[in-house]
DNA sequence: TACACCTGTAATATAATTATTACATATGAA
DNA sequence: TTCATATGTAATAATTATATTACAGGTGTA
């Protein structure tokens, strides 16, 4: 995960977090790795949503996912947590607030 | 700001952190408190807009409003932020995960 | 072959968030 | 009175995020 973060990274990391599914997510793969389709049976979601999940958490760097030839010889996906450490305080905000994108509505 | 969040707490709160205008309204609001027609113009957005953010903010107690009376006699809305410090890292989000509330769809 | 697993995605529907527009009300100053 | 400022909200539109359904393909085993 990176240290330095923009404003607009920032923004992504704490969307990501902020969804259910997503917390719970980041608690089983804090145990230990897991594969998609036994992650879908845990969180008892469909796999086309808990892609969408996995997604949102990959993209910023908070869980990375990687193919294993399972002993019975079938491609399984695996995801794992990265280790993170995320202090958020009014000063650090307003620091990163200076540098911040605004979409604009239909330009 | 409360000191212990719940699951659910932490991701409105989250929530509420993720959208630019809003750290932005906390940037400005780490300078010195302000009244709501000023910051609208200062973060360029209309005023119901603003609300709407504002009241995202207020509700998770990251900032808090209250009336004055201007020397020149008129009622002013002012907000002033509130101090935080939020420290993020797996163990904790693992651990608030355990109680978590997930909403269903059509009931 | 048929079954039980697995990965992956496209198309679509639903819900939530964000943004706009249009009001109503009040005060002070010119 | 008229203008410029302020607070506040209701109704609606636009956009994004979530969720579902329906596919296509693979491997190992009975």
């Amino acid at each position: 995960m990176k240290q330095i973060l923009s404003g607009d990274d920032l923004i992504k990391l704490l969307a990501a977090l902020s969804n259910p599914f997503r917390l719970k997510i980041i608690a089983i793969l804090h145990q230990e790795k897991q594969y998609v389709s036994q992650l879908a049976r845990e969180l008892g979601i469909s796999r086309p949503l808990l892609y969408l999940h996995l997604q949102k958490l990959e993209e910023v760097e908070l869980i990375k996912g990687h193919h294993e030839i399972s002993e019975t010889g079938k491609a399984m996906k695996y995801y794992e947590l990265n280790s993170f450490n995320i202090v958020l305080n009014e000063q650090i905000i307003a620091d990163l607030a200076e540098n911040l994108s605004i979409k604009k509505r239909k330009d």
